[in-house]
DNA sequence: TAGTTCGAAATTTTT
DNA sequence: TTTCGAACTA
C-alpha cells in the first residue's frame, strides 16, 4: 500500500488517502489528476473496499480500459476488474438495459446515433409539411439535444413560454411540436438517443425510489474524472446516486471546459461546494507532464480568459525547446512542412512515431496533414472522422442487424426494406408509414401482414414485403440460439447483401465488400471472446443466455464505441492525427497544432461572444498542455474550403504567446527548407499544382488543363479511380466541357467531364 | 420503380 | 471537393 502513495506527492497523496465524505480536485493540466483518480481506487480496493461498490466515470471508454488496467497492476489482484467504470453513456445504458422496463423500454432497446437521430427529424418534418431550409435536422436535432440535457422533455419544452418565444423569434416555433414527434417515434420504435440514455436514467432515478435505492447502495463510491465537461443531465445522476453515502470524488480542470457545445456547464464544478459544504478540496500544482516552456507558455495562454479559477502551475522538469512556428503559404504546403518536420526529429533523434501527434481543430483538416505523411510513408492514424461504423455498406448491414434485435427499430427497416432493391419504392414505403401511424404499430409489423393492413397494393409487391418480413422474423427467431458471428453471416448472404455488393466489381466496390467481411471478422472476435468492459453480477441477470455472445451483446457493445476506444491492430506505432476534442487527457512527446489561424482556431463561429472565444483559447489550451517535450504551432496564409481558395491571418492565439516562448529564428528556417529533406522532390509539384488552381480561381476562364487531358483520345486506354480500367470511346465538347464517353469493364459505358473525372492513361 | 444527372449546399467541436 | 435531393428518363 505504501507503494501505491510513494509514486505520489503530498498534495496527491492527501487527496489519494483522505477517505470517505465528498472530495474536489481542481487542478491545472498535467499535474496528476486522473492518476489521483486512479491510485484513490487503487487505494480503497486495497484497504478491503468490494470492487463492485465502486462507480467511476470517465471520459472515453478507453481511459476507462487503461486506468483499470493500471488499478490491477497497483494493487496485484483482479479484483479490480469488477469496478464499474466506463462514460456516463455506456455506464447508464447498462444500467437502462435491466431498469428500462420501469419506464416502457425493452431490454434490447436500440441506440439511435447522430444520423438516425436526424433521419428520424427529416421524416418528421418532411410529414409536417415543414420548410426543410428552416428546419434542417442538424439544427432541430441541437435545440433537442440541448434541451434533454438539461432535463426539459417534450411536454416541459412546449409548456415553457420562453423556450417557445424564442423559437418564434428565431422564425421556428414549430420545434417544440417536432420534438414531440421525435420523442413519440423514438419510443415506438424502442430507441434511444445519445441524450435520452442520460434523461432517462434521470427519469428512472426521479420516478422509481426502488430503483434509485439500490443504485446508492450498490454505488457507495463514485469518482468522476473531467468533471468540468459534465452537463446537467450528469451533474443531476451523479448528486442522486451519491446522496446517500456522500463518498463522491470529483477532478477536473475549469481552464479544460471545451464542451459547453454539448451542453457542459463549469458551474458544476464552480458550485460542487454548495452541494456538499465539508467537501475537501484539493489543488495540485506542479505538472509532470511538460516542460518549463510548455508549462509557462499555457499559463500565459490562459492568463487571457477573465472566467477562471487562478492556479499556480510550475514544474521542476527541465526548461526544454522554444515552441516552433511554422508558416505556410497554403494547406497542402502546411501539410509538407509539419510532415517534414516530424521526420527530421524522429530521424535526428530515433524517435518512435507514436511520440508525435498532430492536432487540429476541425477533422476536415486531416485531409492534407494525412496526404503529407502518406507521401512520406510515415504511418499515422486518424482518429474521429469517419469511423469505420459510419460506412455506408456497414451501417447497411448493421441495420439488418439492428432490425433483426429489435423488431420496432423503423429506422433500420427504413434503410433496408428496399436495400438491395427489391421493387420496394417511395410510394409503396410512405403507404406502410400511413398504416403503421393509423395502427400504432411499428413497419415490421405492418409489414408481416401488409395485405391485411395495407388493402390495396399491387400483389406482387405485397409479396415482396411479406417475404422481406418473414425473413426477418426467421433471423429474429435465431437470435439466442446462433453466436453474433454465424447469425451475422447467415444476414449478409441470406439478406442478399453480400450478392449485391460482390457484383460491384469497381475498385470501391470491392472495397465495400472487404469492409464488410471485416464487420464478420469483428464479429467473430466477438463471439469468441470472454470479457467485456463491465462485469455481471448475480443480482442482474441481462444476459440470459451466458454461452452466446449473441448478436444483441454485440450491437450494445459497439453502439457507444469511438474508435478512440479501439486499438489499430497493425501496430500502434503511428502517429497520431486527431481533433483537440479528441486529445483530451492525453499526452504525447511532440504536439503539433496546425491551422493556427483566424476564423478557424478561433473557430468563425465562436467570434460573436467572449464566452465562446473563451472556449476557443481553453482549447488551446488544452492542446498546447498535451505537449511533453515541444510544441510546433503552423498555419497557413490560404487554404480551400469547399474547393475555394480562403485567405487566412495567423491566429490571435499566436500574438498572445508572449514572445520569449517562441523560436523567434523557425520563420525564417522553413520559408527555405533545408536540403537533405526527404521531400524535396515531390514538394514542388504539390506547390505547383496548388499554384494552378489559383489561377484557375482567379481568372475563371482560360482552362489550363494539364497535359494528359489532351491526351485523351478516342481509343486510348484509361483507368478511373472509381470504375477502374476503361476505353475510350469518343470525346466531344470543347473549352471547360470536354466530356469523353468510356467504356468500363466493370461499369460499362460512362460519360465523364475531363474536368472533374480523374483519368490516368494506362500502358 | 430505378437509375442517372444536374445543381445546390455544406464544416466546428462528440457521446 | 463531396454529398444530397429534385427532376428527368427508361
Ligand atoms: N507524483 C507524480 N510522479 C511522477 N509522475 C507523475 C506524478 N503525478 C503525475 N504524474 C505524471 O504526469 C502526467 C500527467 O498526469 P495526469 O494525466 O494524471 O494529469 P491530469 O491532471 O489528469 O492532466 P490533464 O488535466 O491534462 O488531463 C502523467 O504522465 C502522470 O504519470
Amino acid at each position: 500500500m505504501s507503494d501505491i502513495l510513494n509514486q505520489l506527492n503530498e498534495a496527491q497523496q492527501q487527496a489519494v488517502t483522505c477517505s470517505d465524505g465528498p472530495v474536489m480536485v481542481i487542478a491545472g493540466a498535467g499535474s496528476g489528476k486522473t492518476r489521483v483518480l486512479t491510485y484513490r481506487i487503487a487505494y480503497m480496493l486495497s484497504r478491503g473496499v468490494d470492487p463492485f461498490n465502486v462507480l467511476a466515470l470517465t471520459f472515453t471508454n478507453k481511459a476507462a480500459r487503461e486506468m483499470k488496467e493500471r488499478i490491477i497492476s497497483l494493487v496485484g489482484s483482479n479484483d479490480a476488474r469488477n469496478v464499474w467504470m466506463g462514460t456516463f453513456h455506456s455506464i447508464f445504458a447498462r444500467i437502462l438495459r435491466v431498469e428500462g422496463h420501469f419506464l416502457g423500454y425493452p431490454q434490447n432497446f436500440t441506440i439511435y446515433d447522430t444520423d438516425d437521430s436526424k433521419s428520424v427529424l427529416k421524416t418528421i418534418i418532411k410529414e409536417q409539411q415543414l420548410d426543410p431550409k428552416v428546419y434542417t435536422p442538424g439544427n432541430v436535432l441541437s435545440r433537442i439535444s440541448a434541451a434533454k440535457s438539461n432535463l426539459i422533455s417534450a411536454e416541459d419544452y412546449n409548456a415553457n413560454s420562453e423556450i417557445m418565444d424564442n423559437d418564434r423569434v428565431a422564425g421556428r416555433p414549430m420545434i417544440g411540436e417536432i420534438f414531440r414527434h421525435y420523442r413519440a417515434r423514438c419510443f415506438k420504435a424502442s430507441a434511444m438517443d445519445f441524450d435520452d440514455l442520460l434523461f432517462n436514467t434521470n427519469v428512472l432515478l426521479r420516478d422509481f425510489p426502488e430503483v434509485l435505492f439500490k443504485y446508492q447502495q450498490k454505488f457507495r463510491y463514485i469518482l468522476v474524472d473531467e468533471y468540468q465537461d459534465t452537463n446537467h443531465a450528469q451533474y443531476l445522476i451523479v448528486k442522486k446516486l451519491a446522496a446517500r453515502h456522500e463518498n463522491i470524488c470529483v477532478v477536473g480542470d475549469d481552464a479544460q471546459s471545451i464542451y459547453s457545445f454539448r451542453g457542459a456547464n463549469i458551474q458544476n464544478i464552480l458550485n460542487f461546494r454548495n452541494d456538499y459544504p465539508d467537501v475537501k478540496t484539493f489543488k495540485l500544482e506542479q505538472n509532470y507532464r511538460s516542460t518549463k516552456v510548455i508549462v509557462n507558455a499555457a499559463n500565459s495562454i490562459i492568463a487571457k480568459n477573465k472566467d477562471q479559477i487562478f492556479k499556480q502551475v510550475w514544474t521542476e522538469n527541465d526548461e526544454g525547446n522554444l515552441i516552433q512556428v511554422l508558416k505556410a503559404t497554403t494547406d497542402v504546403e502546411e501539410g509538407i512542412l509539419v510532415a517534414n518536420s516530424v521526420f527530421q526529429t524522429k530521424m535526428n533523434q530515433q524517435l518512435p512515431n507514436s511520440d508525435f501527434a498532430i492536432l487540429y481543430r476541425t477533422n476536415a483538416q486531416s485531409r492534407t496533414i494525412e496526404e503529407a505523411f502518406r507521401k512520406l510513408n510515415i504511418p499515422y492514424r486518424i482518429y474521429g472522422g469517419l469511423s469505420f461504423y459510419k460506412r455506408k455498406e456497414i451501417k447497411d448491414l448493421l441495420a439488418y442487424f439492428r432490425l433483426v434485435v429489435n423488431t420496432n427499430d423503423d429506422e433500420a427497416f427504413n434503410r433496408i426494406i428496399n436495400y438491395p432493391a427489391r421493387g420496394i419504392g417511395n410510394t409503396t414505403l410512405e403507404k406502410l408509414e400511413l398504416a403503421a401511424g393509423e395502427n400504432d404499430k411499428s413497419l415490421y409489423e405492418i409489414a408481416r401482414d401488409v395485405t391485411g393492413y395495407v388493402p390495396g397494393l399491387a400483389k406482387n409487391t405485397a409479396t415482396k414485403i411479406e417475404e422481406f418480413a418473414t425473413m426477418i422474423a426467421s433471423f429474429h427467431i435465431q437470435l439466442k440460439k446462433l453466436s453474433a458471428y454465424e447469425l451475422g453471416r447467415k444476414i449478409a448472404t441470406h439478406s442478399g447483401l453480400f450478392k449485391e455488393l460482390a457484383a460491384d466489381q469497381t475498385e470501391e466496390g470491392l472495397s465495400r465488400l472487404q469492409n464488410s467481411e471485416e464487420l464478420l471478422n469483428a464479429l467473430k472476435d466477438f463471439s469468441e471472446k470472454e470479457e467485456t468492459l463491465f462485469p455481471g453480477e448475480e443480482d442482474e441477470v441481462v444476459i440470459e443466455n451466458d454461452e452466446t455472445r449473441s448478436l444483441d451483446l454485440f450491437l450494445q457493445e459497439i453502439s457507444l464505441m469511438t474508435d478512440a476506444d479501439s486499438d489499430d491492430e497493425d501496430g500502434n506505432n503511428k502517429v497520431t492525427l486527431m481533433t483537440i476534442h479528441a486529445a483530451k487527457g492525453l499526452e504525447f512527446p511532440y504536439v503539433y497544432i496546425v491551422g493556427v489561424e483566424e476564423n478557424l482556431f478561433p473557430s468563425i463561429m465562436s467570434l460573436q461572444s467572449r464566452a465562446d472565444i473563451e472556449e476557443e483559447r481553453r482549447l488551446f489550451y488544452v492542446a498546447v498542455t498535451r505537449a511533453e517535450k515541444r510544441v510546433t504551432l503552423s498555419y497557413a496564409e490560404s487554404r480551400y474550403r469547399w474547393g475555394n481558395l480562403t485567405m487566412n491571418e495567423p491566429s490571435r492565439f499566436l500574438e498572445e504567446i508572449d514572445d520569449s516562448f517562441i523560436e523567434q529564428t523557425t520563420r525564417r528556417v522553413q520559408v527555405k527548407p533545408s536540403s537533405g529533406m526527404p521531400v524535396m522532390q515531390k514538394a514542388p509539384v504539390f506547390i505547383k499544382k496548388n499554384m494552378k488552381k489559383l489561377e484557375d480561381a482567379g481568372t475563371g476562364d482560360a482552362p489550363s488543363y494539364e497535359t494528359p487531358v489532351e491526351m485523351i483520345q478516342q481509343g486510348v486506354e484509361v483507368e478511373h479511380e472509381r470504375f477502374g480500367k476503361g476505353k475510350v470511346l469518343s470525346v466531344e465538347g470543347a473549352g471547360p466541357n470536354i466530356k469523353a464517353t468510356v467504356f468500363f469493364a466493370a461499369v460499362g459505358q460512362k460519360q465523364l467531364l475531363l474536368k472533374f473525372a480523374k483519368l490516368r492513361i494506362v500502358g
